[in-house]
DNA sequence: CGGCTGGAAATGTCTATACATTTGTCGACA
DNA sequence: TGTCGACAAATGTATAGACATTTCCAGCCG
């Protein structure tokens, strides 16, 4: 009955195993490694690389003088995944569709620098623009993209292009903020051919590269006919989806 | 200039940052882990540790006799932090309160079975709560326990103890996900004191302990005053935020 | 009784080496 | 010329040992 699998992989999931099992719960401790090296026959840097694996998973935590302790899944961590909003249209079987329905370059004024974190008067390209599915609105996009940090974003054509994947395409990142709230369509009521009142998903991105600011993004989804999933297992692999 | 980190976080990071400036782009080849003992006058092991933790980040594939080579998809992947609501308000320095306004148990109805995906007629827990923060009203819960696959349930206190923070404490689970919606707040309105075409946050979680459904829940939040946030590096080591 | 100190226990890092596994390459041979 | 096989190059796994670091604890000294 021996697995093919390195050893280090077979007491991994043997401690994982018990502890999803429930025999070893939150805040128990752990057999400490020469424990485990005399339960498996093995050196101790073959259990502390088995350890240390579910350590950066998060299942465990090790303290030193300590040892190890299962850790209390208070937090739930789900992994949304974001991909590209044309993507995900055409990912379902729709058509998809954008009209750009605002372009302007100008400097920032405080608003715009306050989203951006940048100083007033750097020179901004602001979009707005409709994803289009099957040829009805599927969401609102309002951006802002720093000149300076993207220079050829100036001869991009965005009519034809949405302008994530163009940014996606060309521009590295390094860091990004998500944020996700709910409010009424607003502004957006008419582009997407809503209420003003209706209730609206909104999701906010900011991308930096390093520590310049890149991009700043705000689309606005009907509530009624989109959500958000994210499925995955308590810890280890995950799967994502996105829905719509 | 040397940081006092170990090597192999120092050799770590070294290659990250490269990819991260773009010096190494999607698909080029890393040097060898030969190249980089020469380089950092160290044994193969470091290296190699160094290698595998950007391998297991997703950064970087290795291949056998081929060499490693930078990943090429860079999917946008939030990870949004979903933590006890409990806890959350209390980190924020406010006062946690738990109102419970239902309780029953029954056998499940066709939706409840749906909602939990088992066939209709098992016993069921089903509560509403009210989370106040400071005395005003914060969330509302309505909470499905399987009482199947949670016996001791029935007896839990829930006037005292979130049903959220019980479960956790008491149930470990396998799976789980969350669907993030927006939607005016309708039948929480009253208790959220809210007018009933306010738009809000709607979180729903189902949990899984391997092929058996523990709990279903939807959580109502007010959309002006809750958000929720991630914030997040372009791979590799995440930092979250969860906002309200 | 209280504070300091030193040892011991556990994890954290690193070395030098060994053998296994996979796969590209090149040469031998038909 | 084409194919098969041996070799070499790179990663994958594992060992046994060493020293560093942190922290608990007991025992010494005031």
């Amino acid at each position: 009955m021996t697995q093919k699998r390195p050893l280090y992989q077979a007491i991994r999931s043997a401690i994982e195993g018990r502890i999803m099992s429930g025999a070893l719960r939150p805040g128990d401790r752990i057999p400490f490694e020469h424990e485990l090296m005399a339960e498996y026959g093995c050196s101790r840097m073959t259990v502390n690389k088995a350890l240390s694996a579910l350590a950066s998973a998060g299942l465990i935590a090790r303290q030193r003088r300590r040892g190890s302790f299962v850790t209390r899944p208070r937090i739930h961590m789900a992994a949304l995944q974001i991909p590209d909003i044309r993507e995900e249209i055409e990912k379902r079987g729709h058509v998809y569709g954008l009209r750009l329905v605002g372009r302007s370059v100008h400097p920032a004024n405080s608003a715009e620098a306050g989203l951006l974190r940048l100083p007033a008067g750097r020179e901004l390209l602001a979009l707005r623009c409709v994803h289009l599915a099957d040829r009805r609105p599927y969401a609102v996009e309002a951006r802002l993209i720093n000149l300076a940090a993207v220079p050829e974003a100036r001869e991009a054509d965005f009519a034809a292009t949405p302008p994530g994947s163009w940014l996606l395409a060309h521009v590295p990142w390094t860091e990004a903020e998500h944020r996700i709230t709910a409010a009424a369509a607003g502004d957006a009521a008419g582009l997407l051919d809503l209420g003003a009142d209706r209730p609206c998903l909104v999701l906010e991105r900011w991308t930096w590269r390093e520590a310049e600011a890149i991009t700043y993004v705000r689309t606005v989804f009907d509530g009624e006919s989109f959500d958000l999933t994210a499925r995955f297992a308590s810890q280890g692999a995950r799967e994502q989806v996105f829905g719509g």
